[in-house]
DNA sequence: TTGTAAGCGTTATCAT
DNA sequence: ATGATAACGCTTACAA
């Protein structure tokens, strides 16, 4: 392996030189042209585990999301490596299965390793005093951590929720169900919130217990909860996801049993990737995911360059984006998209 | 930060031994149990810079994609974080953007960071001398590296565009047009070259020139060439979309102008994500991409652990997998799935 | 501007 | 089984 000591004996200078030619320190033009010559011409690459040890410092941010295959956290994490290449950073991926064990390893492995990790909670009872007991910042993303003392990105929830739901109102169904996420994560309890203030605004009193359902994040609890939906006696008329797989797994599972999707409503919250048909009916409310992205990856920046003030909580609205890949519904339906926004 | 010195203090015994504790080599039980109590007490976790420094390795693998925002390139890496955390690595990811500059970059970043790199590469011309030089591993996956001597994983694309293609001739359909990704990237070519098989299979002859298009792997290039190819003199009546990106285009092209797809004949090398509806007349070919991704993590970590053969070069046959999100098409669809797998 | 030399926190070699 | 000690490759005072 190549050294700034090879480099700086081939170029005829100090190692010293050597690193303040690759570190932007003033050179003459003379060495520092030797030097790059040398550094060429032996394949030189600074080692960077040599360097942050004596910096001190690491260059890498972790993020850790629930599922790496879900476009909404895949879109999250390309606003985090944008601005994190930008100022010069690396990420490093850690895939959390929604698992707060796997969760915590991933946490414990990341640190000593990087600058400062961007982590979607699991579960409300996430503790990150190991990070920061160690000075290694952690910016909660998508999801609260009420434990810590960390900053928080998170997008409107209720608001969203509660707007999606009452869209469904306004659309003039009655009986609208909720299926979200497991319970102790804290977007799905949030979302159950803001369908339950929808629903009270609307009757004026608490939504029928049995009318919400608590399942993974996954198309197929969708699937399931939905088909338990419909065994009720009294069944809903209208479904409020609490995320885009949710939402696949209720459509699924209604086309299957043969129904049509504009007699029913059915409300996502959160974009489909790549959707080819908007199905008629079919109201997504979309989630600034890639924004909580790059703030979550400024304000850890913010953080590993020493920002000390308290925590902070940021709250994103559900903003209004055409989802370039939602408009492929039929034409006479794109007149008058059913896509809905906050 | 605590160190290991620290922690040696407090439990009156040797730097040494608390190293030694950490990396399971033999202690007495009595000294483990206080060098243990002292660590948790001081909250030590080793520092991975200077643990790597000395040991002159990293526990950490690169991932090199052109795009993570795809559900494809997500799973691939899925595939490749399983295998990496199992070994008890970390997984590095870098987006090239399909930039052959961008990934250039991202490398030489890599390099002297990591113990290996996985990288899709975004050309053929693309060139790994510096890592190999340096003794980093480096193992290309989706697209072959011509000109550097690196392991290889890709799936079979000149039999699966060619297989369906053909799904296509036997569904009926005469004009089979291509709209493939960018040249120089080797998906895309191989893709091209399966079609064009195809076509001289069931025609005896080559394919007009203006029948294949090629633009970026991209929604939006594939609607463009869809409407491009539709406005010829002689249009297609099916298209055979090198990518699943490519196909959503062009099918959001052909609804857009109120094409019935029963009609007309759509193929997707490349599963979609979270989908919906599989339009009626549409056909996916299946990728191996979370199989890519684990095959290249064991290859990678064979060569990391000093495999020293010749490259190899493995073909993974595009599989079998029922998609479990590509069955929410309309039941009477759903007994003879248009669903096609080479 | 340039060189010398002292660490950064760990592991591994050598004694004991 | 345990302890002292010398690296690992780099940055950065401090000198010159």
């Amino acid at each position: 392996m190549t050294t700034i000591y090879d480099v700086a004996q081939r170029a005829g200078v100090s190692p010293a030189t050597v690193s303040r030619v690759f570190n932007g320190t003033k050179v003459s033009a003379a060495k520092e042209a030797a030097v790059r010559a040398a550094a060429a011409h032996l394949g030189f690459v600074p080692n960077g585990n040599a360097r942050r040890l004596r910096m001190g410092s690491s260059q890498i941010i972790a993020v850790l999301i629930p599922d790496i295959e879900n476009s909404y956290f895949t879109a999250l994490t390309r606003g985090v490596t944008d601005v994190a290449r930008a100022a010069g950073y690396s990420v490093m991926l850690g895939n959390t299965d929604e698992s707060p064990q796997l969760e915590a390893e991933l946490v414990s492995a990341a640190v000593g390793d990087v600058a400062g990790i961007i982590v979607a909670p699991t579960s409300d009872t996430a503790d990150y005093s190991l990070p920061l007991g160690r000075g290694v910042p952690v910016v909660a993303v998508d999801r609260d951590a009420p434990l810590s003392k960390v900053d928080v990105v998170v997008a409107d929830n209720v608001a969203g929720a509660m707007d999606a739901t009452q869209r469904l109102f306004e659309l003039g169904f009655q009986r609208v169900a909720c299926v979200s996420g497991p319970e102790h994560v804290m977007t799905a309890d949030l979302r159950v919130e803001g369908w339950r203030r929808a629903w009270e605004q609307r009757f004026g009193g608490p939504p029928p217990a049995e009318l919400c359902r608590r399942v993974p994040y996954t198309v197929d609890g969708g699937d399931e909860a939905t088909a338990s939906l419909m065994r009720l006696s009294e069944p809903p008329d209208a479904i409020f996801a609490g995320n885009n797989r949710i939402a696949v797994g209720a459509v699924r599972n209604l086309i299957g049993v043969g129904l049509d999707l504009s007699d029913f409503g059915v409300v996502s919250l959160g974009e489909l990737p790549l959707t080819l048909y908007m199905p008629r009916g079919l109201v997504v409310t979309h989630l600034p995911a890639r924004e909580l992205g790059t703030r979550a990856a400024e304000m850890l920046l913010e953080r590993i360059n020493g920002y000390i003030e308290p925590p902070r909580r940021e709250v994103l609205a559900t903003v209004v984006t055409h989802d370039q890949h939602a408009f492929a519904m039929a034409p006479e339906r794109a007149a008058t998209p059913l896509t809905y926004t906050t």
